[in-house]
DNA sequence: GCTGCAATTAACTACCTAGTGAGTTAACCC
DNA sequence: GGGTTAACTCACTAGGTAGTTAATTGCAGC
């Protein structure tokens, strides 16, 4: 009885680190970001795969070094993204309502990836932090923003005094928000802020917004 | 050996009914805004106000109707602040500055709030779905939101063509954000979205975005 | 065909964790 | 001051959970 070798040996999994690298890598993104780090199992993560747990501390060596990793994996893809920005060619006014809808696509197309940056807060950012690869890491975003914002400002169609930044953090708040918060503010409004068929009316609505404050007047 | 009686009875509980439920809450509260919801530990709340992990049992159920709990009690307290609103006696535009900086202010002054939230959206904001006591009812501020747009429009002051819902969500979007995901954007950006010294410039900027949105020129 | 090593598997440990069974005690009422 | 019961304590269960030990296997280079 309980013999030491399994009687049938299956077929067992092909021999690849690169793919079982990544596997882990894409099904640990969506473990973490559905159930939070604490939430998401090392074993369940294993087992969607067909590979074991022991492969998951062989590849990152911890439940915590693989969440930096799924971390840095999801904001490279993002610089990666933002890299081919290219709305420079318009006026700047036309520029920033078109980097603000591309903002608004990208939230929308990776909600995976706004839960992640929600969780990582709750832990407040010290994976982020710790992290080499992500750290200080400006984002190409920033200088696009940077140089409409100069050259708006020098013809004189934009008025407020604000920095790249600033103004980065308040098109993303808008665009995260939608997307972060919809199932809270849809049960407590019963409006859904991702419906197909108001999508065009909040793209709209967050370049206004833009362009509203950098062109309003200030004096009020 | 290993006496039934415990040879020596320390003091033990005063029998407060009303008062262990609220320790309770109060610090489930805070334990569920720092570590999740899978991460908060049941024993560490009882542990905290030196109660047993019977007595949160006693009074709550389960783990899962303790937070949702201490989620009716969170939205409760903002709608009791919602509901002392004054700011009709202003004219529409500073009447709606005003409300967008109390939101500020509120979102400021209640990060364990906001952590919250975040956490129910991880969790697809089911324990408010569920919840009898949080469901439909509609906030006060939307109300009020909703006379200021009218009486703006009517002065021809507004031209945005916005509902009171969507401008509540443009307000808590930026107020959110600030507050939620500071962390990260401190850790990318190097920039601290909640210093003392930049409170007012964020106060500041929400309010001319509100009003250089409601009163831009929407042709463009 | 043999060998060395990376990749994989299986079994195991030690501790944690939500939830419970059952009894005990202090406060209140008469 | 005796009975009733809500409030509380303690010990326990059953299953989960991150992380480890160690053996095995397939493949690349010779």
């Amino acid at each position: 009885m309980t013999a030491v070798h399994p009687p049938a040996r299956t077929a067992g999994r092909q021999r690849d680190a690169a793919r079982t690298r990544a596997e882990i890598l894409k099904v640990a993104t969506e473990e973490f970001a559905r159930q939070g780090y604490t939430g998401a199992r090392v074993d369940e993560i294993a087992a969607r795969i067909h590979t074991t747990k022991r492969m998951i501390y062989y590849y990152f060596g911890s439940k915590e070094q693989l969440f930096t990793a799924v971390l840095e994996h999801a904001y490279a893809g993002i610089r990666q993204q933002e890299q081919q920005l290219d709305v420079e060619h318009l006026d700047p006014a036309a520029a920033i309502r078109r980097l603000a809808e591309l903002t608004f696509d990208h939230h929308e197309a990776h909600p995976d990836f706004i839960r992640l940056v929600s969780i990582e807060n709750i832990h407040e950012a010290e994976h982020i932090t710790a992290s080499e690869s992500i750290g200080r890491l400006n984002s190409p975003a920033i200088e696009v923003i940077g140089r409409i914002l100069d050259e708006g400002r020098a013809q004189g169609v934009f008025t407020a005094d604000v920095d790249a930044v600033d103004l980065h953090a308040m098109i993303s708040s808008f665009c995260f928000f939608r997307v972060a918060n919809r199932h809270t503010f849809g049960a407590l409004f019963a409006r859904d802020l991702t419906a197909a068929d108001r999508r065009e009316h909040y793209r709209t609505m967050l370049g206004d917004m833009v362009l509203g404050y950098l062109t309003g007047d200030h004096s009020r």
